[in-house]
DNA sequence: ACGGTACTACGAAGCCGTTCGTATGTCAAC
DNA sequence: GTTGACATACGAACGGCTTCGTAGTACCGT
């Protein structure tokens, strides 16, 4: 069973979580009210599912339960990339990058980080 | 009303109309029956569905309707890639490209049409 | 003219995601 | 012990996406 694709309101309290650690419902209804209003078993109810699907973990030493993120945000974010590149892009990753570097405005230090990055795979390529 | 985003089963159909061209419902079910097992009028309901939120247009002029995409490849994967980095990469996309050109394997042409992209990136905004 | 073919339109079912109300349980403090 | 605060579990409603069956209609070949 591959782990599946996070829907947008599992990918709100991914976020927390990335954040925040292992946090309580409580913790975690708290934060996304500030955004937004929300009712506190509608967070919960979505983090029980979300158990279910394997995406977070739950620790039931205390009564408030606590979640954790099951994968760590890096590879959640290569994941949706991967995702999205086969769906929109037909698998060139250039496109996407174009796409990305366009849209939005980088700061020079990590353009910096983007060539470094080039370097290695040519290097290694070659 | 901002364009919503494209379901997978659009985003399916939608492919079929940027490589194709305008096309009726019969030819892009053909096509999408390459890859899967899919009734004439699913295709058809979806594409009617598209109509209506503006994400196709339909020229009833034959009896067999032609169907076009509304947008450009490049508009919706520039909307797609932007809607992801907010989602997911909180706004950075220098963490996005990184991801991208981890995930995948680009060609050495590719590799060199992103260097001079970011050369024009550079070069704007000195 | 008739029969078959091909097309659109429509309705409905099934599943999933999101939301919330209610029931139930636990704990601490008075 | 009773009460109030706070936790989980659960069921249900609602809408959206996907899928298909059926009905109606236009066209074409014989």
């Amino acid at each position: 069973m591959p782990l599946p694709r996070p829907t947008d309101g599992e990918l709100e309290i991914l976020r927390v979580l990335w954040q925040r650690g292992p946090s309580t419902v409580r913790e975690v209804h708290d934060e996304l009210r500030q955004s937004r209003p929300l009712g506190y078993t509608t967070v919960l109810k979505l983090m029980q599912i979300m158990t279910e699907k394997g995406l977070v973990r739950r620790d039931e030493e205390q009564r408030a339960h606590v979640y954790a993120a099951r994968h760590a945000r890096e590879r959640t974010q290569r994941q949706l990339v991967r995702d999205l590149l086969e769906r929109v892009f037909e698998g060139s990753a250039a496109r996407l990058v174009m796409h990305a570097l366009a849209g939005k405005t980088s700061t020079p230090g990590e353009l910096r980080q983007i060539r470094r990055m080039l370097d290695e795979i040519e290097g290694g390529a070659r």
